[in-house]
DNA sequence: CTGTTAGCGCATTCAC
DNA sequence: GTGAATGCGCTAACAG
């Protein structure tokens, strides 16, 4: 049973197609009124529903933005992916998404398969790596990207450029996560700890790394010695799975009368060392300081509350597609440290 | 700068448009191994991407799976975002999304919207409403999926048909909220607090609907009298906001001797209200026994841990699709009441 | 202002 | 096994 096609509405309203289409889509070209009623008449009785691809294909123009994360179920991701979809629609636009399991070679293809669907633009929220053994990978990617813009095609990057060269052509919303981290360690670093550890992502993670880097850049500012790096995955689970190490730093700084802050580089990682040394034994802020980045909304009524860096996420996704779209130009997002009961010793309590 | 066409490619091949179509995809006819990496190698070295608008317009079949869901950051969407996203990722297929405010007048544009993609299949996770005044709109969503299905589409629905009238040829992946809530309110029941109520969403919502009345059934089931239901918004804010009232009922129980316990319709007003209570001065589960429902994998390291009915909010994703395409039958989904401690009295500590 | 004619890029009958 | 022809549904020049 086929769809109703604009041919039939028009010979329905005893008009050619080309009329129909005139005035069943905003065209220059303005029917008589009369008859464009009786047009609207028909494709109403009928249950006329444009094919979209067929439109796509004659005006080469698809109404769709691709949107690339790590993990749809992740909150950082998924907060950006609301800003994208309310802007998209704002845009008359619908969202294709694609989930990759984080990597640039799952992102060549994401980027391939937007293209083969000649979407009007392309949004990747997902983190660069730019460990030696992905440059190959982010090579291709490039070259995808290229490809796809040469084709017309408009791209936005949500934190930081492709790792070596970068197109100009492709916008990138910057998120100065290194900065953000530094005034963090450097908030931290004014507070009355003696020990300071990050708990990072695996090297190469562009993300981590610069919020790793920064961080390390406040402790100094505060006139602070650098702080120990633990590398885990960069997940709720690898902030749990780091906790038995950091606990056993923790007891035996604290034998000798420090106190311990860490600095996990994502919120989520910081709930799972929360949660982890929950089952060490040590408790947060009594025993030691935590603090993660993303300011995630889901977490917010966690206790004890989480120090963190807020970051504009819904925004950034919005910020992205209107980028692509030429709708706004490149820019960097603003953040802001946000110090809550996680990081305050009993002094303060 | 138009993209590489297949045409391109064949004559670069030496070969016709239609013997190239057929090395490039799957066709039942196999040129020979010789002139098929003659084209391969001019497809690669042109760079050439098929157009899947074109594909989907020869033949009818776009690849598409669309996914609507109320609010992509509200982490029970994202979850079965996940959930379709891997399904049609192993199907060969994409996903578009689109995050309606809730409501069946925008679910109706939105199947309208996947329509016109000629999406192959279309999974509705937002909640269903049956107030009056939605009546018309439930309506004209059924005309809708009806004439969508007519058209070759395929819908499922995650947790409950439409209200009214339901075309058969919808699938329905069921969620038993009810049964899941009444084994919810038996255990509690059996619990020993002295009063109970529920914090709902605003009637008509039929999740929230059948939460409420299963628990009622389980607590009657348990020998106890009806809980007491405060109506709000089914967010986090809305538990927080109902927080003062629950705070004041507690507080005049508490007098009376008697221990209440608030069964929050789902997770994230269960946190609400947590926090909301904190404010107010009172302490769970010292003061009051708290639980909610879908057990949000973001929240399982909130303290305290929050009794709940698990939900396989992944598995409802990727089972919507899979039923969707003709792949799996419809089927209800088991879910698992998770007694913890936001639900224990200090006799248990 | 309306109707006619061509494609958009591809898959798929048909002939060969 | 391969190529030529046709049509998917629609829009965009063209004429009229």
């Amino acid at each position: 049973m086929p769809a109703v096609t604009l041919t039939e509405v028009a010979r329905r309203a005893g008009v050619s197609p080309a009329t129909a289409s005139r005035v069943l889509n905003g065209s220059e070209r303005k029917p008589a009124a009369e008859i464009a009623e009786r047009v609207r008449a028909a494709a109403e009785s009928l249950g006329y529903i444009p094919n979209a691809q067929a439109q796509a294909l004659a005006r080469s123009s698809s109404g769709l933005v691709g949107l690339v994360v790590n993990d749809i179920a992740d909150p950082y991701f998924s907060s950006i992916a609301r800003g994208v979809q309310a802007a998209a629609r704002e845009h008359l636009r619908t969202v294709l998404l694609i989930g990759t399991a984080g990597g640039p070679a799952e992102e060549r293809r994401a980027v391939e398969a937007f293209a083969a669907r000649r979407t009007d633009a392309i949004v990747i929220a997902g983190s660069r790596s730019d460990r030696p053994q992905d440059a190959a990978d982010n090579e291709a990617l490039s070259r995808e990207t290229a490809r796809y813009l040469a084709n017309g095609g408009h791209m936005a990057l949500i934190g930081h450029p492709f790792p070596g060269d970068q197109d100009p052509a492709v916008r990138v919303i910057s998120v100065p996560n290194r900065d953000l981290a530094r005034e963090l360690g450097r908030r931290l670093g004014g507070e009355p700890f003696d020990d300071y550890v990050v708990v990072a992502g695996r090297g190469g993670l562009v993300t981590s790394d610069l919020r790793t880097e920064g961080f390390q850049q406040g402790l100094a500012d505060a006139g602070r010695s650098p702080a120990g790096v633990v590398r885990t995955d960069f997940d709720r689970d690898g902030g749990f799975a780091a906790a038995p190490g950091i606990a056993a730093a923790v007891r035996t700084a604290h034998d000798a009368g420090r106190r311990t802050c860490v600095f996990a580089v994502n919120d989520r990682m910081a709930i799972g060392l929360v949660a982890g040394l929950r089952e060490e034994g040590l408790r947060v802020p009594r025993d030691l300081g935590v603090a993660g980045f993303d300011d995630i909304e889901t977490l917010r009524d966690f206790r004890p509350a989480l120090t963190t860096v807020r970051l504009p996420l819904e925004e950034m996704g919005r910020l992205a597609v209107e980028t692509a779209l030429g709708d706004a130009s490149p820019a960097e997002v603003t953040g802001s440290v946000v110090l809550r009961r996680s990081t305050q010793g009993p002094a303060h309590t």
